[in-house]
DNA sequence: TACTGGCCACCAAAC
DNA sequence: GTGGCCAGTA
């Protein structure tokens, strides 16, 4: 015991001793939340309670296995592993999977993922009619969800519809809910929604008895931890409310001025209101920063004064001042990039850093492009949260259509994506008429592919294809239960020729395509060597529910580039912080309401506290958005920091415009090439348009130049009727060049592979 | 039915 | 600058 509460401060002790009853521990950023949460829960272990008598629910998956962790270091590893410990949408999932049957589901149902609602909408939305242009598929997707997650229920939306818009997401919601059932599938929303039915027994077919399972889970759960309560949406705490509403051993634990989640339903509320929920509740206070410096801790304090809505504590550090905040004012994006990666060389070699220790963080995802070209010229290693994940890719979608498939076999999203793929002749025509027929009869598209021969307008051809496809499922099914999962996966991937097709197409997008399906392969053995009791279930599960933070890597010795969002919960070093102008950061539809700015405000400040050594923040006066250069002003934050007196203003710190000498500047452009290619995590040096051009089989190019002497050569050089060589393509003769500089192209027909459209930029073209 | 070019909207953050 | 959708064509 006396190991558990070593090296606690007092109000941290205090914390961990008292929190019975209902609690609220009020932990300013670096305060050492994470530690109360860990050592309380081992504290609880040690007096006796059980493990799987605690439920602890964290923000990402990543932390609860990393408290885990740390829990197993203090009491038995053993007992470690009982207790329950994970994400709201993991735990709960899990609980629905033991219940499914009781609210109409089967425990092996699908988890959609926001693609996966978007597309189930739109197929709601062409059966009613409804044009997607005059309503974007989108926006009723984020309706539904925001509904979900206020607990509005069909009907109820109905009723609250007042313009036209609502009123014509009120007529898709109740089908889109329907056609989910009839998958056999939940969004993320249900996750947390439908283990609201089961608890109130709503709509549930056979349903044990009026409030059962709740009473089961509320005496399990002796003891309820939350962490990160702040960014707890309204369906979320309608869980922790029934959950803890009889021992009411709830501990929350958060911080209001890092709620950054209102826009997807978090309710600052939650926090501001505990003790209206819980009068009798003790609330604690973890005011000393054990992790940043007296700058920047000045500086984020002086930010988030400007926000009106606070829970009031004074957050102090006893670490040394350090330097100030430096803000740099940059020309344009790509200066402010290049600023960026100087200072992390600069700082790596004064302060004998190592690259994972600096994280560049910015408001919107579209913002990494130009700081990623800058660190890959310099050959700067560096990891990208976010963007494509790997299971958001294409193919890995496809390959893990096919599992969802025999795993669940209502799955109607996964059932169209890969039906026709690889393209079997079953086009979108014969898909219309069977979904028009599954609707007609109330049933899932996979049971009306059963009775293809009774739907009109299927050719027998056609029909026939439609059988093979459904005996190749029906076939894996079955082996399901008699092959590893690894084994059936490979042969499935296997028979269904996905790989041969890759292969075949022999394209540099193809074959990185083909690897990440191998890799995906390996991921699913490695899966099922390393886990217990792993099922297809639990994979998928696990696959459909990690968050992009998950997929960090830590061991990595690279510079981490992600969203301010992402970064919550995190500590670098060093955080650069790019993009802090009008418009951007405060983004521009947050302008407008002054709740919005103070949330934006939030996450300037999440931001900044994720610093413990040093911050550095960015803007530039110019920035190309859309596709055209803007002019930017800086951010109205940073005048705010600036009140702090621990800052520092450097003007002019990148080069200066622009009497661009196009020559110099490609030079420029190409140099990281030169380098090397540096560790990349997720992206590959494939944009992500060229991959989809490429998906489609419009484009052709392969290879990046290996030099910029090459470049030189094959942009300069190209004539039509020209001789050439092409590393892949082989020889051929140019037929046509078209465009000139970057969009320079050629046409050339090659000897065995025939005619080629290629950008000069990429094609890597030599004379012959 | 498959593929392509062109047009248009878009880009705020994510389990 | 990117991604999705659609209509025209082979």
């Amino acid at each position: 015991m006396s190991k558990i509460l070593a090296g606690l401060n007092p109000a941290q002790m205090e914390a961990v001793r008292n929190a019975n009853g209902p609690t609220m521990i009020v932990a300013g950023a670096g305060s050492g939340k994470t530690r109360v949460l860990t050592h309380r829960i081992a504290y609880l272990l040690e007096t006796g309670v059980r493990p799987w008598e605690i439920l602890s629910l964290t923000f990402t998956n990543k932390a609860a296995k990393e408290m885990k962790e740390r829990i197993s270091k203090m009491v038995d590893p053993e007992v470690a592993k009982d207790l329950w410990m994970g994400t709201f949408h993991s735990v709960f999932s899990r609980i629905l999977r033991r219940h499914a049957t009781e609210i109409g589901y089967t425990s092996s149902f699908t988890i959609y993922d926001s693609d996966d609602s978007l597309s189930a909408i739109k197929q709601v939305m062409n059966a009613l009619s409804i044009s997607k242009d005059q309503y974007n598929p989108n926006a009723v997707r984020s309706r539904i969800s925001n509904a979900k997650n206020q607990l509005v229920y069909p009907d109820e939306y109905a009723k609250l519809a007042r313009d036209l818009f609502s009123s014509q997401v009120a007529r898709i919601y109740p089908d889109y809910v329907r056609a989910l059932t009839m998958s056999n599938a939940m969004d993320f929303d249900d996750l947390l929604l439908k283990t609201i039915d089961l608890f109130d027994h709503r709509s549930n077919p056979n349903n044990p008895g009026p409030g059962e399972v709740l009473a089961y889970y509320q005496n399990k759960f002796k003891f309820i931890l939350v962490d990160e309560y702040q960014d707890t949406n309204r369906a979320q705490y309608a869980i922790i409310k029934r959950l803890a509403g009889k021992l009411k051993n709830l501990t929350v634990v958060g911080d209001d001025a890092q709620s950054i989640y209102a826009f997807r339903g978090a309710d600052i509320a939650n926090i501001l209101d505990f003790q209206k929920d819980y009068p009798e509740a003790k609330v604690f206070r973890l005011e000393q920063n054990y992790r940043s410096t007296k700058n920047i801790l000045a500086v984020a304090g002086e930010l988030i004064k400007n926000n009106k809505d606070q829970i009031e504590k004074n957050l102090f550090t006893e670490n040394m001042a350090g330097d100030p905040v430096r803000i740099i004012e940059c020309v344009d994006e790509r200066d402010e990039a290049s600023a960026i990666v100087r200072m992390i060389e600069d700082e790596t070699r004064k302060e004998k850093l190592d690259l994972r220790d600096f994280a560049i963080l910015y408001r919107t995802n579209a913002q990494s492009r130009a700081i990623e070209d800058a660190l890959r010229r310099q050959g700067m290693a560096y990891t990208i949260v976010g963007g494509t994940a790997f299971y958001r890719r294409k193919e890995i979608k496809d390959v893990l259509a096919y599992v969802r498939l025999l795993v669940n076999s209502s799955d109607t999203e996964s059932l169209l994506r890969v039906i026709n793929y690889p393209a079997r002749g079953i086009g979108s025509t014969t898909m219309e008429h069977v979904a028009a027929y599954a609707r007609e009869h109330q049933i899932g598209m996979m049971s009306a592919l059963e009775g293809i021969d009774f739907i009109t307008g299927v050719q027998a051809r056609t029909a026939a294809k439609i059988k093979e496809f459904a005996k190749l499922i029906g076939k894996y099914a079955k082996l399901k239960e008699m092959m590893s999962p690894s084994e059936l996966l490979r042969a499935m991937i296997d028979e269904t020729g996905i790989l041969q097709e890759l292969k075949l197409e022999n394209t540099m997008e193809s074959l990185a395509r083909r690897e990440n399906i191998q890799e995906f392969l390996s991921a699913v053995t490695d899966y099922f060597h390393e886990t217990t009791d792993a099922t297809l279930e639990s994979f998928l599960e696990e696959v459909s529910l990690v968050s992009e933070v998950d997929q960090v890597d830590g061991t990595k010795n690279a510079v981490t580039l992600m969203t301010l969002h992402a970064a919550k919960g995190l500590e670098f070093q060093v955080v650069c912080i790019a993009g802090l102008e009008d418009g951007l950061f405060p983004s521009q539809p947050a302008g407008q309401e002054p709740r919005d700015l103070e949330e934006e405000r939030r996450l300037f400040y999440v931001g900044i506290t994720r610093a413990m050594k040093k911050c550095y923040v960015f803007y530039a006066l110019q920035r190309l958005r859309f596709g055209e250069t803007v002019r930017m002003r800086p951010s109205r934050f940073i005048e705010e920091i600036e009140a702090s007196g621990s800052t520092e203003r450097i003007t002019s710190f990148g080069t200066k415009p622009k009497a661009r000498d196009p020559f110099a500047d490609r030079a420029n452009e190409y140099s990281h090439l030169l380098a090397g290619t540096p560790v990349v995590n997720g992206r590959t040096f494939t944009s992500k348009r060229r991959e989809h051009a490429a998906g489609r089989g419009r484009s052709i190019d392969t290879e990046f130049p290996s030099s910029y002497s090459q470049i030189e050569e094959s942009e300069m050089g190209v004539r039509k009727g020209m001789r050439v060589v092409h590393e892949t393509f082989g020889e051929g003769r140019v037929l046509e060049v078209a465009g000139r500089g970057e969009k320079a192209k050629a046409t050339v027909e090659f000897a065995k592979f025939g005619r080629k459209n290629l950008m000069l930029k990429f094609a890597n073209l030599r004379a012959l």
